[in-house]
RNA sequence: GUGGGUGUAGCUCAGGAGGUUAGAGCACCAGAUUGUGGCUCUGGGGGCCGUGGGUUCGAGUCCCAUCAUCCACCCCA
């Protein structure tokens, strides 16, 4: 039976006291991305299926069975989007945006949806921080990707995460390294894992990542990709560590990470914390060099990570970061006695005018509620107004924090207000 | 998709081996000299005990199913 009081699995509410983590998120997000030179961009939250059968790959398990695919009314197959990189590339492609300077180089923050089974970190409708560049095959253009998601992490507070390093080769390169592997692996192939055996001929380096122990015993001292990279990627990854190196920056090279999705080429890279559970990637991101060609575009590369914004989150809750200040209102106009509702709002919107965060009671509540309410919303300031106050022209300003009150005049509250809220601030 | 744990008030949880009107803390609302928050005290409103079925004289408690949720696998952000 369906519950109507109840959000759908995998999806769920986020209320206006963690709406403040999230704002806290974007603004950190806008003003680095403003650093670096991204602008925002924004998708539909629906594509063509094809675009994602095509972008994603086939054989992937975003494909195979975690998208939420459905026909619309004229009979076309539609998809919400499982990731962010094949949207902005059909975009890119669309608006034949590669005829304008290059690289262009986006942003965005937008919900993604995967049917999957819920888990610590992990739900159905999730949203991602995700950066796009195409146009550009610079090494260096690898480490500034990189650079602007490990600034991010520091700009929230997160201390604790790791940046793996890899490169996963190009079509030439890997396709003789796959087959290399396959070779040195065929004996053992009955001895892996189920999943394993499996991945044996579905994505052979993927058994280098196993979580098993017997599998990564069995794959002790095979070789790796990391080895049999092409000339041209091989100059590419030395490039992008020298980078990296050359900014100080710290980072574990791990020839052993495999990205899920098809179109990477060359850099992969990943971050994950040590304070999250199973879910404990927080960025994944890389080079994708032919992708745009696999949609039907001109074979122009491209690079991107996916930040996870939910595990971002999570991970500040886990580190113990300190909440974002809230903001409060700055005063609160309380009524006594038989000061109308209306006369109350009046001076709120005069406030308000002035630009000063102002709120009122609308439930008819006595004063010493309203001073309760007053307090449970932190508001800075409360000014009573009564018919004692009315009648002489001066109402009560109380200071919330110290208790102090003082007579103002009514005509000049606003302004008094304003320039204490402004001081304030500065 | 696979395996395991858990569903009692808004929240966190109690409810000994089935037996009266299901409890606590916090939160919420009201009051404690007729116009003053935080602390304290008093009182109050709130619960299809997740849902459906079964066993029983009797089920919050036992059994089954189902849904939800949590954790792990798979996969990934």
């Amino acid at each position: 039976m369906i519950v109507l009081t109840k959000a759908p699995r995998g999806t769920r509410d986020i209320l206006p006291d963690e709406v403040e983590q999230w704002q806290f998120f974007e603004e950190k997000v806008r003003a680095l991305c403003r650093l670096f030179g991204y602008a925002e961009i924004r998708t539909p939250v629906f594509e063509h299926t094809e675009l994602f059968l095509r972008g994603v790959g086939e054989v992937t398990d975003i494909v195979a069975k975690e998208m939420y695919t459905f026909t619309d009314r004229g009979d076309r197959s539609l998809t919400l989007r499982p990731e962010g990189t094949a949207p902005v590339a059909r975009a890119y492609l669309e608006h034949k945006l590669y005829g304008e300077a290059q690289p262009l180089k986006v942003y965005y923050i937008e919900p993604m949806f995967r049917y999957d089974r819920p888990q610590a970190g992990r739900y159905r409708q999730f949203h991602q921080f995700g950066v796009e560049v195409f146009g550009a095959m610079e090494p260096s253009l690898d480490a500034e990707v990189m650079m602007l998601s490990l600034h991010l992490f520091r700009a929230l507070g997160l201390g604790e995460f790791s940046l793996q390093l890899n490169s996963v080769g190009c079509p030439l390169c890997r396709a003789a390294y796959r087959a290399c592997l396959q070779e040195e692996l065929k004996e053992k192939v009955n001895s892996f894992c189920p999943d394993c055996t499996g991945r044996f001929h579905k994505n052979p380096l993927r058994i280098l990542d196993c979580k098993h122990e017997v599998c990564q015993e069995l794959t002790v001292g095979v070789s790796l990709m990391i080895d049999n990279l092409c000339g041209d990627c091989a100059e590419h990854f030395a490039a992008v560590r020298e980078a990296m190196d050359a900014l100080g920056e710290s980072y574990v090279v791990n020839p052993r990470l495999v990205r899920g999705l098809d179109y990477y080429t060359k850099t992969a890279f990943e971050i994950v914390s040590p304070v999250l559970g199973a879910q404990s990637s927080l960025c994944g991101g890389g080079r994708y060099d032919h992708l745009l060609a696999a949609i039907g575009g001109p074979d122009v590369p491209g690079i991107g990570f996916g930040i996870g914004v939910e595990r971002v989150l999570l991970a500040r809750a886990a580190a113990g970061c300190s909440p974002p200040v809230s903001k409060s209102i700055d005063v609160f106009v309380a009524t006594a006695g038989n000061v109308s509702a209306a006369e109350a709002l009046r001076v709120v919107m005069d406030l308000r005018a002035e630009g000063v965060a102002a709120d009122k009671d609308f439930l008819g509540r006595s004063l010493k509620a309203q001073f309760k309410f007053a307090d449970k919303k932190q508001a800075k300031y409360l000014v009573i107004l009564g018919d004692e106050e009315i009648k002489r022209g001066q109402v009560m300003l109380r200071d919330m924090q110290t208790g102090s009150q003082t007579d103002v005049a009514l005509a000049e509250l606003t302004s008094m207000v304003a320039k204490l809220v402004k001081g304030a601030k500065k």
